[in-house]
DNA sequence: AGAGTCATGTAACTCGTTACATGATTTC
DNA sequence: GAAATCATGTAACGAGTTACATGACTCT
């Protein structure tokens, strides 16, 4: 169900081809939300046209077909964003990976805590660059996606640092104890 | 492939059954990391079985059979953990709901990351309760997966709230703004 | 002319969820 | 004796990924 509304929010954004969409994807909303290839938009994408929630212009130079939100489908969008939002599931590879770390002997766990810190550290300095600038607002005075995402990102990427900074603290705990 | 390292994570930690392996997915692990139900497991864990990655044993009360971790098994997670990762997926229903946001009215979208604040400070209170507690150091000299999950989570939703308070400052510039 | 990018699609497969199905043990 | 919990599994479906396949336009 998602990809459904990640795709009526990007559209609510702006009109968009599937394959413009499928770029959107590797950007921020990628990075810390949901992931998808074209290969699966544009079957769902025929979809929504279907219960006519988007609404796809003729074929223009490369074949390529704008899709627009429809009122019926900017309604669908809102309903489900007002919903009370209990129980989503997350998947994270990288989090898991980190939970997991302490199945490691000390020095490959705390060189990977480095590294990941290191990491984080990297990721911050664009965010706080594009953060830090001016606050985009768009022409019907909405906020941009990107600009929330870039603020949610930073302090993302903020407390996994932390968090690895801590984890290495509380190795040395475990050293100094045993 | 996470749940099967996530199978191997876990009982690294400690022999279990599947259905206490089940029960370890709707804990921390399963809130910020993976998640999977017992149908899942259950054919997975006959699979790393096959492999010679987990040993099983014999049926004990009710038919519940523990599994453990062999050496192969502990040498694949390990593997895994030590290899560079990048390009991980990561979906995350809440933070898309968080970055469509926009969508809505000013209105709506203000009341919502209020109550997006205040839930993340109601999840605070136990984790901080957690991690202020001892460092537990299991007999092998490891930290527990729960202890490393419950400073990921107070981090994280230190972020989220964080987040949700500076969105709310933004949205109060677009108002002055239009 | 060839490489790169824009642009759309299908097929096979893997992974995960919901629903179905069963039976043993414990607790009240 | 009934209800709750422990414990394991299968079947059908839905969601997502990898690989396959095609063609138009642009830039050098």
């Amino acid at each position: 169900m998602a990809l459904r509304y990640a795709l009526l929010g990007l559209l609510a954004e702006q009109p968009a081809s599937g394959y413009e969409l499928a770029k959107a994807f590797e950007g921020d909303l990628g990075r810390y939300a949901w992931q998808a290839g074209h290969n699966r938009i544009y079957p769902e994408l025929a979809r929504l046209v279907d219960e006519g929630l988007v609404e796809r212009a003729e074929e223009g130079a490369r074949g390529r077909r704008v899709h627009t939100l429809t009122a019926a489908g900017l309604e669908e969008l809102r309903a489900w964003l007002r919903q009370p939002w209990e129980g989503s599931t997350v998947r994270n590879e990288g989090v898991l990976r980190l939970f997991l770390l302490s199945a490691l002997d000390p020095g490959d766990a705390r060189k990977i805590l480095h590294e990941v810190a290191a990491r984080c550290e990297e990721e911050l300095a664009p965010l706080r660059e594009i953060v830090s600038g001016e606050t985009p607002i768009s022409p019907e005075g909405r906020l941009e996606l990107g600009w929330l995402a870039a603020g949610y990102g930073l302090r993302q990427y903020e407390a996994s640092r932390d968090w690895a900074v801590w984890a290495l603290g509380e190795l040395d705990k475990v050293d100094r104890g045993g």
